[in-house]
DNA sequence: TATTAGCACTCCTTAAAGATGAGTGCTAAC
DNA sequence: GTTAGCACTCATCTTTAAGGAGTGCTAATA
């Protein structure tokens, strides 16, 4: 059965009216919410329709209707399709803070959180397959070597590594030359045993000294992957009852301060279900990959900062959240920072 | 008045036990609990007189009795003598991870807070008039500049510099020595205008490019002045009654989700009541520099990775906090800290 | 035929009213 | 100085009742 336009109005203002209230909302209430000018009677038949077709359900016999997971899927759906465009000046406040590329997310983690009340996480970007751009060794005392690697996106990694003995200054440029006419250009994957054989042999009795420097690349790139999550305003759904009972809220807030859980989240890019514009995904209760938010809602939405670089930012609510801004919001949020990723390059 | 033995016994038996139960403690607990051998009454009479001295209150009348921070501290003070002594195998656990010292300090963090189930905060470090140890701009590519800065305590930063123009490589080289020579072994506030001026000088054409660097060595050493803090087991507030009602557990977690305030609470080094070992220092509800832990305790520890080098780390927990457990952590945490950072340098 | 008014009914929520019990203070006896 | 005993207080828990929001159904109406 399809449902007319007259239900999804009434479907619509349900939803709507539960967002703002949290409380089951009644049949008086959305005849005086609408301007369909039907009285209660007639909008308790079309909502005992709704509850048999499962977009509604009653908490308990004489209570209003609240949506159902189904429900809101319908009102997204339909919601999504609609322009939604609030140009915001989300902008100048980004603007400041484009330096560090950690600082920006955690600063876009900050201002979402505090535009919409809702918890935030962004995700570090991925780059995969990074290749070697530059590696540089410099002394920076007597015992101390300095050890530099630029891969590709202008991730710089560095560390110390200290000497037994001094070395030569003509031997930090040999193995510099070294280094450098093997690595550049070269991905992780293609930094295999032969080569690493190959490089040791004309070090010489500095192999041991390769060894320990390979050991870093493959550390500065391994650390990239395990891929960071920033997360603001956390104990903003404290102020959801129905998410902060000490249970829910003690497991939410738990898993927004370990945050491994959440690259879940982050990893579930479902491709058959994206969204038509800049793959917003929207996961309602147990549609969500995490078992501890099927009382939430979850949307996702991915970034790009260069071809092939992605990463994602989410915003995590209570069910009844204010799909409308978020999605808004989100939207926003990705072509502003699209504009700096691309100017800045 | 003084107290004798016996009221002090008393007052500990009744500190301990609502350290344990969190629930106003009555005579009859007391008289089976400690091996005093006195009736419910005798220690009724005791307990009246407490009362009258402030060490403990009654919530209402026929109600058990909790300790005041009054009461607390006494407790705190006459336990503090006492020798404390755990040898944990905290160690071990540290040596993984100790080595770069972010993720040192989150790992000692998280520690803590599962050790103690309290919530933990350790804030990185400050390095003061911290010296330029070591300066290197390299060539990535055509239009890439890197220049790493090494400081005191090997801190390394770095930035990329976008070139309009290909630069020249021995002109790399010449702008090397020229930062080395000026720079090396100053501090931050000793590089002053006239000293620019003359750089920029001798830089030439590259003058602009000059004043790029010093910007970068000012940002890296600026950025670590704001001193960063790690914290862990947040949400364990939310395991003790008296803490975990929504206003005070939202405020409390919000403090440690934004961190910023926590600053007070490591800046507040209070020489004058510095506790004899390792300045560990005691804060009592009220005691506390922060308001929004005025129903908490705290107690924070100095660690010292180098001569004038130090940072803090701190626990926060409820009154009827553990303190012999909590203050005997942290005394091993310390040394095993000082033995770690010993052996590093 | 679709809409509406009216009414009985359900069941959550809140408040009030006991019942329970832990713990005290006091007194009198040991 | 210590202790047993007992009346008394007051939070907490349980029960009960009142209130009210909202429904489903039926019959009347346009």
């Amino acid at each position: 059965m399809e449902l007319d336009e007259r239900k999804l109005k009434i479907l619509q203002a349900v939803v709507r009216n539960y967002l703002e209230s949290g409380e089951p909302v009644g049949s008086r209430t959305i005849s005086k919410y609408t301007d369909l000018n039907l009285s209660s009677a007639t909008i308790r038949n079309e909502m005992s329709d709704l509850e048999e077709l499962n977009y509604i359900i009653q908490p308990h016999t004489s209570a209003g209707r609240i949506p159902t997971d189904k429900g809101y899927r319908l009102y997204v759906d339909n919601m999504m399709s609609e322009k939604v465009q609030e140009i915001e000046n989300i902008r100048e406040e980004l603007d400041k803070k484009a330096d560090k590329i950690e600082i920006l997310l955690q600063h876009v983690a900050k201002l979402l959180a505090v535009n919409t009340n809702y918890t935030s996480m962004v995700s570090k970007p991925k780059y995969k397959h990074k290749k070697v751009k530059f590696v540089q060794l410099s002394e920076v005392d007597d015992t101390q070597l300095l050890a530099v690697i630029v891969i590709e996106g202008n991730i710089v990694k560095n560390k110390i590594i200290n000497l037994k003995l001094p070395m030569d200054k003509d031997m930090v440029l040999k193995l510099n030359i070294l280094l450098n006419t093997f690595l550049q250009g070269l991905d992780l994957t293609e930094i295999n045993m032969s080569l690493i054989q190959k490089m040791k042999e004309q070090a010489g009795e500095y192999s041991r000294l390769v060894g320990k420097i390979l050991d870093v690349i493959a550390e500065a790139v391994g650390e990239e992957e395990n891929l960071e999550i920033y997360t603001s305003g956390a104990t903003n759904i404290l102020r959801y009852p129905e998410l902060s009972d000490a249970q829910k809220a003690s497991e939410l807030l738990y898993t927004f301060e370990e945050k491994d859980e959440l690259t879940k989240l982050i990893n579930n890019t479902n491709f058959g279900e994206e969204m038509q514009d800049r793959g917003i995904q929207v996961y309602i209760g147990d549609e969500s990959p995490l078992q501890v938010m099927k009382d939430c809602s979850v949307v996702t939405a991915t970034y790009e900062i260069e071809e092939g670089v992605y990463g994602k930012i989410g915003i995590v609510g209570p069910k009844r959240m204010d799909y409308e801004k978020v999605v808004g919001t989100l939207q926003t949020l990705m072509v502003q920072l699209d504009d700096i990723f691309k100017n800045k390059t």
